[in-house]
DNA sequence: TAGGCCATCTGGTCCT
DNA sequence: AGGACCAGATGGCCTA
């Protein structure tokens, strides 16, 4: 385990615990002022960076865009307090999301080595295995994926349901189980 | 030392 | 209204 000092970064200037020489009241908040855009930097996540505001950025989903800040109304010390509790519940959200990459990383067969799988090479793998899988699935059921490698409707709607299956179970040794039933499906038709 | 990978912070947007 | 989700930015650690 790779230990990348993480949990305090004390040379950095945070939210919460900003440099002394800061005064947050009187900062205007990006993207909510009249100088909006025109700003040759912006103070974002305790650090000043470039202007994100003019064209770079690709945060344009839906119709909100351009709302204002939402105006909470409250002291300095209330939204230190949210964003404190906010970015708490992003960390948690983040270690579910790696917790999760983690059981992934050990459900596809790769080469072991000293060296853990990274997040794009674990995708990348369970993606490639997933295919690998499907294909033989496939050829146990006497079925073969077509050229444009996209299974019928007919034969996905096999695999869903074997996999439907599989999950109410919650078996625990998942991929024999699911083979099992797919060898039974396969003798059965 | 550069580049890859990662954790964390943050603000915007979406959803309930 | 508030939490979840998302993606950009930042800086630390590690390796070639």
């Amino acid at each position: 385990m790779k230990s990348k000092g993480k949990a305090v970064k004390p040379s950095r200037r945070t939210w919460s615990n900003p440099e002394p020489d800061l005064e947050p009241d009187t900062e205007p908040e990006p993207g909510s002022s009249e100088q909006e855009g025109s700003e040759a930097s912006v103070r974002i996540g305790g650090s000043w960076r470039g202007s994100l505001r003019s064209g770079g950025g690709k945060r344009q989903r839906g119709a909100g865009r351009g709302r204002r800040h939402r105006q909470h109304g409250s002291s300095t010390k209330e939204r230190s307090i949210r964003r404190l509790e906010s970015n708490e519940r992003e960390r948690q959200r983040m270690h579910k999301l790696n917790n999760a990459f983690q059981a992934l990383r050990e459900a596809i067969p790769h080469v072991k080595t000293d060296k853990k799988l990274s997040k794009i090479e674990t995708l990348t793998l369970a993606k490639n295995y997933i295919k690998a899988l499907t294909t033989i699935v496939l050829d146990m059921s006497g079925a073969c994926l077509p050229s444009g490698g996209v299974p019928s409707e007919a034969t996905t709607a096999k695999l869903l349901q074997c996999y439907q299956q599989h999950l109410e179970e919650e078996a625990e040794d998942g991929l024999t189980q699911y083979l099992t039933h797919m060898h039974t499906f396969n003798q059965r038709s």
